[in-house]
DNA sequence: ATGAAAATCCCTGTTTTGGGGGAGAACAAC
DNA sequence: GTTGTTCTCCCCCAAAACAGGGATTTTCAT
């Protein structure tokens, strides 16, 4: 491995960006040439700037990583991506695979596994983190997840940690309406009448 | 293989019964005991009738599959305990083997999987179905989900389906104040101020 | 620079939840 | 035969969510 290879990390979660480009600025042979957090924002960087692979969440606001990978390979399709979820779902593995993608791994995999993931993808190869290995079974997720913005997301998480909208409301430091409008929004791209379904639906659908 | 090995099936969801003994039915070499709706009812069953295998639900209402596994391995050392949950966390797969247990499945395997996998545990083997064989990641889940009873289990799903306390309770024949008591009940096992909370941590422990 | 989408805010209601109690019947366990 | 748990049901009252509109500003892509 001569130079290293080039790569974008792309996650909503401040937590996971930091930590993973933490995690593999360990590694000499990986640059991370970009982060960011949603795929909005890293399609104009890819297009101007030459990169090797790009890593990317799958539950992404706006267009998930399926579709972010679909478009980079449309484009840019010596670019190779690898997508990543919080959750063990083998159908992502393989709707990424489908996309075009190279890889798929769980963000609970460990450093070594990581390694040798990007390592394998970047030498061309197509690499699925142990875990799920599998094929077969294809469950549910075929039927999409509704598009939500990263605000809707934003207020979807903290509904679900148990906040009222009041307390939502002050912690993002709007108005009670504002909150309320994004959790009608909310209901209705989910076609669901009360929270404990927007919840559930949204947990089958890995978006918390 | 000579005599058919004798096995224990216990969910508590009839449809999960009834489709894994038909699934099974069709081998020659394995023979349905017993069926049951949970752990409580099984045990006394598995006491006084010497089985060779039990193919546990995890999430249970009352005492969950691991305990289940736990207190079968106490008393009666010599059946092998096969785990089974909707979901592919390797943590259910680890906790089962330190329970005691032989094994762990997910319940969308294909009938070939669970075919070998039983197989495999019957002789003396350990298995885990190829979606999960892994071991490092912990997640969470050392932290034990809250035990509800099957009342509250199914009040819960209906929670999570979106259903009110009257819708529910019109379609349990009790009156909506029972509904509002498991409702009341179930936010306080889980620790939670609402409903909202309740369900996003109900499906963090799989309990959906 | 124009238009679409997102994010923000407001109003008026009704319905549903949640908090804090209490209480009896059925059942199994010890 | 007493104890403990589950399941059932009730009260009152406050808080939050839901339904149905409408409206303004910001943002961003073409």
């Amino acid at each position: 491995m001569n130079k290293a290879i080039k790569l974008v990390i792309v996650d909503d979660h401040p937590v996971v960006l930091e930590g993973l480009s933490n995690m593999l600025a360990q590694f000499s042979w990986i640059e991370i040439s970009g982060k960011f957090n949603s795929a909005l924002e890293a399609m104009p960087f890819l297009r101007k700037t030459k990169v090797d692979m790009v890593i990317t969440d799958i539950n992404l606001p706006e267009i998930n990583g399926i579709e972010f990978c679909r478009k980079i390979k449309e484009e840019l399709s010596d670019v190779r991506v690898v997508g990543m979820s919080t959750f063990h779902d083998p159908a992502y593995a393989r709707e990424m695979i489908l996309a075009g993608g190279s890889g798929f791994m769980t963000k609970n995999a460990s450093t070594q596994e990581i390694e040798s993931l990007i390592s394998l993808v970047s030498e061309g190869g197509i690499a699925v983190n142990p875990m799920l290995k599998e094929e077969k079974p294809l469950r549910f997720l075929s039927e999409q997840a509704p598009i939500v913005t990263r605000r809707e997301k934003e207020v979807l998480s903290l509904i679900a940690d148990g906040l009222t909208n009041k307390e939502i409301a002050d912690r993002l430091f709007v108005s009670i309406s504002t909150i309320d409008s994004h959790r009608k929004n909310l209901l209705s791209k989910f076609q669901v009448l009360n929270t404990a379904a927007l919840i559930s639906q949204a947990a089958k659908h890995g978006l918390l």
